[in-house]
DNA sequence: CTATAATATTTGGTATACCATATAAAATAT
DNA sequence: ATATTTTATATGGTATACCAAATATTATAG
């Protein structure tokens, strides 16, 4: 290859893109405690002093700091005057809360999808489905769990309305380790998956009434499972 | 008045109500901001350097900073890199997709109120009714504004789902400027009278199918509405 | 006078220093 | 020995100092 005739095609532009390189910090740092939270290496109840966690991580408190009020922002950990913050653990009220208002948010998503989506976004969906089928049966939990959460969020994804995205993404980050806890359950997998299967039909069909009330309804039989756990829990 | 007398009195309890008092700097500082914004004080592309404005709320940039953090996550405000923070300005496509976002949440709220309002928060929806229909004729845009807007907020408020209204909330506080700006015809405000009169009719009856119905469809005519003050201000 | 390069200045981003308060520990009086 | 007061320490909250990069300004070469 020649350098020289590269640098000549490149005289004018020198590269020109910093695009997607530059990113805050504290945004940077919101994200590695955020994936610790969701993979549960951060349970709740966890502490998360500043200094300490600031030096485990490289960093100074400020950054530190900005990335814990986004979390809080984000309800992912709470923080009061003169404690250490803490990994939120949300209650049962509160879970059912946030489940209902997810269920809104997706009965919207599909039956925006059912315009808005591409040919090849329902495809997609359809391929995660089938994946999500053919490890129903013996896949390990968290493989089946995130075969099935990113399932809903192609859905979200196919309304291709970014306020309905991210507000989807907040409940969805919020509600993941609850989720994860009563997914385990293989006995209420293939009620997933016969839900899904009925939202994929109602895709493919463009059919927005049966779409937005089949997300509608499957979220809110998460509703009883996570309630059904809670309940569980306390024998 | 004695002295010793109130000592004694006290000993035990030395006032011991913090209570409401003791909040971050930097949310303050967000209210102070966010009610420039509400205000429209700080209009849409305006800057608010952090130095100067820490100066000019006479506290330092570190709570300014986080005031500016909470701002950018509620999407009042847009950081980028070595640029002063700016006063968001959504766009058309912006706004229509957090109405239609708006509208599925009120429905929701709508819903769920019809069973778990008291009777005393029906009243009070009521009474905020009545008096935007006494005030519809005359009152200034910014007063009949506020009441309409306090209309949705009780509605919300009475489904006493907490991630309801502050997810609710946090699009209010964006469409806010655009909501206003199109409230000003009184044309329109016959039809945002009727539709409430029909909110509160449903919500008397705690016909949820009809509320929900309503508050969807009410906030849909406000997409339309907002498109078409974008349209003529094209003109 | 114009174009270009060097420099000064302003910006947000980050690190550190300091402060007030809440909590834990220790000392002392009963 | 116990209860109470005092003191030490650790915590988050705030202010300041420093840095890098972007931009505006000025000087200089053409």
């Amino acid at each position: 290859m020649n350098r020289d005739s590269d640098v000549k095609e490149n005289e004018k532009q020198t590269i020109k893109m910093p695009a997607l390189a530059r990113q805050r910090l504290g945004n940077q740092v919101a994200d590695v405690l955020r994936a610790q939270i969701l993979l549960g290496q951060l349970k709740p109840g966890d502490v998360i002093p500043e200094r300490e966690t600031s030096a485990a991580l490289g960093v100074s408190r400020t950054p530190l700091r900005e990335a814990l009020l986004v979390l809080e922002a984000e309800g992912l950990i709470e923080m009061s005057p003169s404690k250490s913050p803490v990994v939120a653990n949300p209650s049962l009220l509160e879970l059912t809360e946030m489940l209902l208002v997810q269920s809104a948010l997706e009965a919207l998503a599909g039956e925006i999808a059912c315009s808005k989506a591409t040919q090849s976004d329902i495809e997609a969906i359809e391929e995660i489905h089938n994946r999500m089928v053919a490890t129903a049966q013996d896949a390990d939990p968290i493989t089946f769990f995130q075969i099935d959460m990113s399932f809903h969020e192609a859905v979200v994804a196919a309304s291709k309305n970014e306020a309905l995205i991210k507000t989807h993404n907040r409940f969805h980050v919020r509600l993941w380790r609850a989720r994860f806890l009563t997914a385990g359950k293989v006995a209420t997998r293939e009620v997933s998956v016969a839900d899904h299967a009925s939202i994929v039909k109602g895709l493919r069909a463009r059919d927005e009434q049966k779409v937005s009330g089949s997300m509608r309804d499957h979220l809110r039989k998460v509703i009883d499972n996570v309630t059904a756990m809670y309940a569980q829990q306390k024998t």
